[in-house]
DNA sequence: ACCTAAACCTGGGCGC
DNA sequence: TGCGCCCAGGTTTAGG
């Protein structure tokens, strides 16, 4: 699923190729992805507007428009922007000229919108933003009384993880799952302020984590699969101590921890 | 206010 | 071979 690296990995591909284009239309196969503006009203607002670039805020995907406007656009879980059509297209942007760039999604939990001013996201800090110190990290985490985990995949907390980073930053940090946030020491926080950032680091450098449903634009894998250390892993042995992982359901999430190396 | 769980979806994997 | 069941999970919404 696409996560912060996986969002990265796709925008550092489509700028180039989409900024300062000028779209000419769309054309709508399944319009079931575009939430909270009719199809016909999202052409015309789209219509003749200006790409000024491709931006990332936490797993969103922003196109600020010119003379004004912003498209945003949320890959759920099997979304896809692709330089080329695949079986599940929903979405294809027609380009002034001819080129497109096409949104395909299978599971249909991806979500194209339009925002006229720039859009109330509601996210906390970037991961790789000067706000997220290990100080302040640690701050909001003493608020939540909930699982470690479940908090990480809170996106007004720290935005950009999902179920596949949480895991393994966890892993690298030795912490398990089901802790209390509020109950980590400074020590633990420091470990687990690293390990996301080192994680989210290598994913990018990887291309992102191809498990099951990503591809980058031009339908390549990642790699960061094979660096998997615990996510997917459930009955294998652990990399470090060989101890089978474990999985339980958090927050009817699956959660993958070594039991021995995770305290 | 805070937390938990259901709902949204359907392709793919698995068991029979 | 084919059918049916169940799982995957980011975000929103509803409920406790």
């Amino acid at each position: 699923m696409p996560e912060l690296p996986e969002v990265e990995t796709i925008r550092r591909e489509i700028a180039p190729f989409v900024k300062g284009k000028i779209i000419s239309g769309l054309e709508i196969k399944d319009p079931r992805n575009i939430k909270g503006i009719s199809p016909a009203l999202l052409e015309k607002k789209l219509a003749g507007k200006k790409i000024l670039g491709v931006d990332r805020r936490a797993k969103y995907l922003v196109f600020p428009l010119s003379p004004a406007g912003f498209l945003v656009v949320h890959l759920g879980m099997t979304g896809r922007l692709l330089f080329a059509p695949d079986p599940y297209l929903k979405v294809t942007f027609v380009f002034k000229g001819g080129e497109k760039l096409y949104f395909s999604d299978a599971r249909l939990f991806g979500k194209i919108r339009y925002f006229d001013a720039d859009p109330p996201l509601d996210l906390g800090p970037e991961p790789f933003s000067k706000e997220f110190t290990a100080q302040k990290f640690g701050e909001m985490l003493a608020k939540k009384k909930t699982s470690i985990k479940l908090v990480l995949l809170d996106q007004k907390i720290l935005s950009g993880v999902g179920n596949i980073y949480a895991n393994e930053a966890l892993f690298r940090a030795g912490i398990l799952p089901k802790r209390r946030a509020d109950d980590l020491s400074e020590t633990e926080v420091k470990k687990l302020h690293k390990a996301i950032l080192d994680v989210l680091e290598e994913a990018i450098e990887k291309r992102g984590t191809s498990d099951s449903w990503y591809v980058d634009a031009s339908g390549k894998k990642g790699s960061f699969q094979e660096r998997l250390q615990v996510y997917g892993r459930k009955g294998e042995p652990c990399f470090k101590c060989k101890t089978p992982i474990e999985r339980i359901s958090l927050g009817q999430r699956g959660t993958y921890f070594c039991p021995k190396c995770q305290k």
